[in-house]
Order: structure tokens, then C-alpha cells, then sequence
DNA sequence: CCTTTATTGATTGATTTTGATTGAATATAG
DNA sequence: CTATATTCAATCAAAATCAATCAATAAAGG
């Protein structure tokens, strides 16, 4: 039997059912519940159904449209793989900052597997992805910046000085090594620089195409950056970063 | 039997005979009455039941808040007169705020016939519908209530306070003359206060069904309301607003 | 035909849930 | 108000369930 047709039958089952055990998945499909477990898993990360201990729960609203949505995606595999590599840097119980962009959106999409996480945002893109997640999830307020979808300007300082995270996942629009991350807003750089300067870590995820491009406005740090998190990066600029005392990630298919 | 079952029937069975023991829970479900203990506990801490000595009551006048992922919305066509008799209060260049719930969203739905407004609100429903509308819109910060799927808490405390609106549309779960609004939860309440005690003028927007409910916190407002639009509402409770100095608009279909 | 990849079921140690037991807190009766 | 009887929350060991791993099998591709 092929994993699409199980899982037609599971949410079918549940429909009737409601709330189903991993032995009664596995006793109606006849497959062992090993195999339910990985299907149960591989549905409750896309929002098909509640898992529950012991077995799942029918979900009511199976996949409405996430809001704020946007299409338009460019290096989607790359991204994929620099987000993999980030949430390996994430723990349960973590407080973490996510930035706008899509990188980071791929990340978000990503922290299903994790648990009990504090996640501190000013993407609405974000924050919709994690609506449902059952993560402690609190937004900086702000102008709204349609472009990006993101709460930018002076209004989101005051949340975000009276909060503390540990790892803050950076976007950008460009990346030098003589002016480091730029992007196109002076509010939404402005945003930024608060975030990093009240992380302990800062950690910008970043595919190749955004080095040796720059924007409008820098975002200055006052400290090296913490770990940068890429798919291919050129061995002078790296050596350069590892020298000011920033871990270079570079994700190959292992993750 | 899994804790998701044991819940449901919980709730059922409550609705049945309002109160309940521990003993005769754990009984009717034949688990031990530890077990029965924590799922009234956490049933209790979400909000589900009323935790008495000994066992579990039905929550009497405790509406159950609606869900925002529900489809079948109640008093569609109340609430929809209702938003156009408020979108009748605002003219063009106003500063706005706009709170959460579904009679709200309405209204947000309708400001496209208006320009240039300063939009500031709470709720992701309402920001996400007027994304790309040209407003300027503006965000409070917040812990991020799933249910409501609004921005609440302290935390939303310092914009709200350094803003200044001139009309907050205000929406609510129960109507009472001696308790005023209530909410179902604290934070949702004490954001609502924020915002109330800074806006110029407070408009409430409910539909007659609120009336005579109550839900479990208030929101405590120094001031009588300075507008209340709904769309049926008996003489008494009218006068007595109008005597506090309230205006009463009820929208018939003329708008 | 052989190699590579993906899927399955079994096994393992780790995690979660459960029911029993305990002392503390609360309610009831006198 | 005190004494007694329930009920409660905390703790712990046992049972159930889980995620991770591995070998066997099936499928795909060269």
C-alpha cells in the first residue's frame, strides 16, 4: 500500500472517529505501527492532524490558506537546506528571535519538531506559519512593511529591549564583508540592529547569491557576527569571516 | 483509552449532569481518579470546566469563545450591518484602532472605500486583510493569543500607550450593564484597557447575542462607552445606556 | 545485472502516561 | 473551634508509547 493511500484512509478513519490509537491505525491499514508512527508524524507536520500520545486527533480546520502569504521563491532547495541547518542549532525550551525573509520562513516551518520554544518575531509570514504550533509565540509591534511583511520602525524598541533571546535567525538583502548586512529600509534596518544588539547569539542565514551584494541601508553590529549559515561561500570571504571570530556553516545534503 | 477520547467525554458528560465527582468520572471512563485529576486539571487550565472541590461543574455562563478557524460564523449578516454603520464613523485621514473578532474583521474588510487612514491594531485577521490596502498600518506587539489570534499582554503595553487614536473599534465576547465588556481571558482584557484608556472616543461593536452574557474577566473601562453599534437591542438596556451617556446606534438595513 | 535509494518492520533505549502512595489542604460534623 | 473524613498535589515505580536505529526488502536507475 503506498504512504498517499494510507494517508487518505487515516484521515478518513478520523473524520468518523475523531480520535484514533497508533494499534487501531495499524490494525485497519495492516502495516506494523511503526510505520502509522511515521505517517502520523509526517501529517501532524503539515497540519493534517493532532498528534496526541498514544495516537492522533482529528484536526477541524485541515489547511486553510497561511495567511499573508507570498508566491514568488528563488533558490527554494538552498534555502531549504541553510534552514535545516539552523534548527539543528535549536534546542526545546529555546528563546529565539526569527527575522523576515523567506530563509527564515523555511525555518519556521521547520520548529514543528520542536517543543516549548519561545519565538520572538517581526515577520507576520512567521508568525502565521507558527499560529498553530503551540510554541510561545510573541511579535514586536511596529509599522507594518508591506514588502517584506514585517513590523519595522521605532515603535517595535521598546518590546523588543525588554526582551532576551538567545538566538537571533537573521535575514538580509545583501552581504559585504566591508559593510556587512544591508537591505533596502531604514526602518526595518533599524528593527534589526535592535534585535542583534540584545541577542546573545546572532546568527544570519544567508545563500551564496546575497554576498558581495548591497543595499540602501547597513545594519550595523557592533561585534562580529556569531555564525553565518550558507550554501556555498568562497573560501577568501570565509577564511576572512572565521578570522573576526564568526562560525561559517556551509550546509551540504547531509542535514 | 487516549487523553483526547477521555476529554470528550468529559465534556460530554458534564453537559449532561452539570456536576460531576472524581469518583463517578473515574468510574464511567474506568481509569483511576489521578488520571481523572489531571485531565480536569488541564481541562480547567484551557478553560473547559469549572474545578470544584471534589469534581468538575459545567461552566455556566462561560461562553465558549468562537473558534476563528470556524466556518460557520453566527449572525453573519448582523455583524455585517453592524460594520457598515461603523464604517460610517470614519472618514478619511483618521487614526483608528481596530480590536479583534469577527464583527471587526468586517469592518476591516470595508476600509478599502477610504484613504489614507493610520490603522493600528491587534488583531493578525484584521492586519492580514489589510495588507496591501495602502493604509498605514500599525501593529501592537504582544504575546499571540491562537484563539483570538490577536496580540495581548504587557507586552503590548508601551506602543499602545505611545499612540494615540482617535476611534478604537472594539469588539467583546459578553455585554452586561453592571460588569460592561468581558473577555475570556486576562491578558486579552488588560490589552483591551490599554487601548480604551488612550483612544478619544470607544465604539463597541456587538451583536444583541452578546447582551446579558458575561465571560469570565472584565475589562474595566473609567469612562461610560461613547459609542455602542449593534443590531437589535431591547428599550431597557438602551436607556439605560443612553442615560450614561452612551450613544446607541442600531444599524437596520438602511446603511 | 548490479548499484543506489526508499520503504518497511523489528529492536532498542528514552520519554510519557498511568495508578498507587504519601503528607498536606480542604470540607464537614459535632 | 476542633476533630474527623475527604480530597488534593506531589512523588514514584510500572506500563505504555515514542523516536532512533538497523537490517531486510522493494523499487529505480544506470
Amino acid at each position: 500500500m503506498l504512504t498517499a493511500e494510507r494517508e487518505q484512509r487515516i484521515l478518513q478513519l478520523l473524520r468518523d472517529s475523531d480520535v484514533l490509537t497508533v494499534g487501531a491505525l495499524s490494525e485497519a491499514l495492516e502495516v506494523s505501527e511503526a510505520t502509522i508512527r511515521r505517517d502520523l508524524q509526517g501529517m501532524h507536520e503539515r497540519g493534517l492532524l493532532e498528534r496526541i500520545h498514544g495516537g492522533a486527533a482529528f484536526k477541524p480546520d485541515a489547511m486553510p490558506e497561511p495567511l499573508f502569504a507570498d508566491k514568488q521563491e528563488q533558490f527554494t532547495e538552498a534555502k531549504q537546506k541553510i534552514a535545516a541547518a539552523a534548527l539543528a542549532m535549536i534546542r526545546d525550551y529555546d528563546t529565539i528571535f526569527l527575522d523576515g525573509g523567506s530563509t527564515i520562513l523555511k525555518l519556521a516551518q521547520l520548529l514543528e519538531s520542536r517543543r516549548h520554544l519561545t519565538v520572538v518575531t517581526n515577520s507576520l509570514m512567521a508568525a502565521a506559519q507558527l499560529m498553530e504550533s503551540g510554541h510561545h509565540l510573541i511579535l514586536c509591534g511596529g509599522e507594518f512593511r508591506a514588502l517584506s511583511r514585517t513590523l519595522v520602525g521605532p515603535l517595535s524598541k521598546p518590546i523588543l529591549e525588554s526582551i532576551a533571546v538567545d538566538k537571533a535567525f537573521m535575514g538580509t538583502i545583501g552581504f559585504t564583508l566591508s559593510d556587512g548586512m544591508s537591505t533596502t529600509d531604514a526602518n526595518e534596518a533599524f528593527t534589526k540592529e535592535q534585535v542583534m544588539r540584545r541577542a546573545k547569539q546572532v546568527i544570519l542565514l544567508a545563500d551564496h547569491s546575497k554576498f558581495g551584494t548591497r543595499s540602501l541601508v547597513r545594519c550595523q553590529l557592533d561585534r562580529p557576527l556569531d555564525v553565518l549559515i550558507t550554501d556555498a561561500i568562497d573560501d577568501k570571504l570565509r577564511q576572512a569571516l572565521v578570522d573576526l571570530g564568526t562560525e561559517v556553516v556551509v550546509s551540504d545534503g547531509s542535514c
